[in-house]
DNA sequence: TTTTTTATTGCAATCGTTTGCGTCGACGAT
DNA sequence: ATCGTCGACGCAAACGATTGCAATAAAAAA
């Protein structure tokens, strides 16, 4: 027996009817006979037949597919976003097309070409680290494409957005090094233009200045790839170079959290007696790595369940974008662990 | 102006000349003069025309789209396999619909039914833990629907298959325990009804029997859902209440090692010192613990990237699948760091 | 001038499904 | 006997692109 290759025709031949009488016995519609109706689906059944999802795109100019433009996959944040995308959509009965652009703006405006000539319902996407010009974006926006933009959101008018309150999280994480007793508190910056890396830098800022603690300017440096080996370089730099001796350091994220901690052991510094470290992102790692790295942990699987609902709403009408005129933002939750615990 | 939305109809009309003059034009088909080429492609620019995937995908029984079914994305291993499987993909021109099962049977099937509903030119699948009866797979074998599996493999016909040579990654790790003075080495075992961790734990053995060294079945203790913590107190059980006092473990997992690592460094055992570990897979975080953790990487990376190839090739019928008769096997590379060098 | 060739283009079917509208027969009402 | 109504179904167009087979005109050959 051939494979989903039987369609309505064959049906409709066996039974010698036609193919609209099949398509609407298949689909229940009034004004087919009830016994038409079983012997349809009871051939349907038989030769395993299986509507053809392409043909009904085509007619319907709808594919019931959904496309997510990510930067990476493998990234605890990111494929943790991925799962909640991959459950809703299934729930709800749509597929998931994924591209990587592996953070460049080429790759990115490519992948949505593609996309949109497979007839993508919508867009989820977190743009790449060199994306500046969101004119392609913008563009599909006025033209009334369904789009959420989640994580790392752009400025523009109408974008509907589902981001986590990296602010707050960067305020609490601070916060609580300052409660620990740490005051020169540094800061690992991310990339500029990002608008995550400068909420998160708001909230260190406001912090301190909240609790009455300067800031050292010395102490804020970017650290724009978020390599392990980038968070060790920039510093080991700061160690030695800076006149202000940091006695804490707060990272844009994990990873360069991980370097950062690497850098202070190797010029003799005990974590967290002598200097506190706090991350961000809550990897998997945080809780093995000797000491355990505190951290801000973001909702990545609440995340990707919340943005799709929305698009899916959406695509569906039910809801009109217009309402919402806002970020969704989400909770973050600051895990403490002994990184930064005197 | 509209987006993606100009036909081809739009160009013809715009041009009075037919569709299937256009279609020619635009592919540069002999028998169209130049100057209508010229013409046909000046109109298609301005208009942003950009070709119906999805009628071309009706027409030519091909959707230029591939399916991944895995258990989960949220796992370093998977993730990067996917990574693998995108760059090669999206380089030969196709899409990637994903699927991940959670490790349901149930899911496994009614994601492969939705697939095939979707025209899918083929399929790259790792199946569910839950997976026992492989009907499902070998209906579409037999029917000669390209199918590719990767690290978790069917032991059925026609099967083609990529896989990391996990005997050879164990027995490899094994012995270079052996090489730095270890004696009684444990090793902790995976889920025993994965091939994966059979091989593993075989390579294990024929290591120590090659090398004249005993084996204690009371070092050999089962792990199943390979946690930290249920690493640690595997670990740590072992350690106190076992009659031989083992002086190196290898785990099969990243994840147990370092539960392992702990309960080892809790109970006051230097690592490598007093006793040496080795884990499998290699993790990021391998390298960023303390000490850092020796480990066998497997090429997940390099396993999309030869899937794909494959199934691509297959799909294109540039490969015959009767070639392949046996699994492609990768190797996996020892990746020596401190906490097994004495 | 007539016939043949050649260069360009159009027609129409096709992929599988949906759907507005028309058709056809039966049946009840007048 | 005639008309209207209604139930059950078929026709054909449409979605967008491709492609085998004509068709048409102009150019070349006879």
């Amino acid at each position: 027996m051939k494979i989903g290759q039987a369609t309505i025709k064959d049906i409709a031949r066996a039974l010698n009817v036609s193919s609209s009488t099949v398509s609407r016995a298949l689909k229940d519609y009034p004004g087919i006979s009830d016994e038409t109706k079983r012997k349809v689906k009871e051939v349907a059944e038989k030769l395993n037949y299986r509507p053809n999802a392409i043909a009904l795109s085509l007619r319907k100019s709808r594919s019931f597919t959904i496309g997510v433009i990510i930067p990476e996959v493998v990234h605890f944040f990111f494929s943790t976003v991925i799962s909640g995308i991959e459950e809703v959509a299934s729930s709800r009965g749509y597929n998931v097309i994924l591209s990587q652009t592996n953070e460049s703006y080429a790759r990115e405006k490519s992948s949505i070409d593609t996309m949109l000539s497979n007839q993508i319902d919508g867009f989820l996407v977190s743009f790449s680290k060199e994306t500046t010009d969101f004119t392609h974006f913008s563009n599909l926006l006025n033209y009334g494409y369904p789009i959420v933009f989640f994580d790392r959101v752009p400025n523009i008018e109408n974008a509907i957005s589902v981001m986590v309150d990296d602010y707050q999280g960067s305020y609490n994480a601070t916060a609580h090094l300052i409660a620990q007793g740490y005051r020169k508190i540094s800061h690992l910056v991310g990339p500029s233009n990002l608008a995550i890396s400068r909420e998160r830098e708001k909230g260190y800022r406001d912090a301190l200045t909240n609790h009455g603690i300067p800031i050292y300017p010395e102490l804020i440096i970017e650290c724009a790839y978020g390599t392990s080996d980038e968070g060790f370089k920039v510093t080991e730099e700061m160690l030695k170079n800076s006149v202000i001796k940091p006695d804490a350091i707060f990272a844009n994220n994990d990873i360069a959290a991980v370097g950062a901690m690497l850098a202070c052991k190797a010029i003799g510094l005990k974590v967290p007696e002598d200097i506190g470290i706090v991350g961000f992102s809550n990897w998997q790692f945080c809780s093995i790595i000797e000491p355990s790295l505190s951290s801000v942990s973001q909702p990545g699987f609440k995340i990707g369940e919340t943005a799709t609902q929305l698009l899916l709403d959406m695509i569906e009408k039910k809801l009109d974008p217009e309402q919402i005129n806002s970020p969704i933002i989400l909770e973050t939750e600051l895990l403490v662990r002994k990184s930064s615990v005197k």
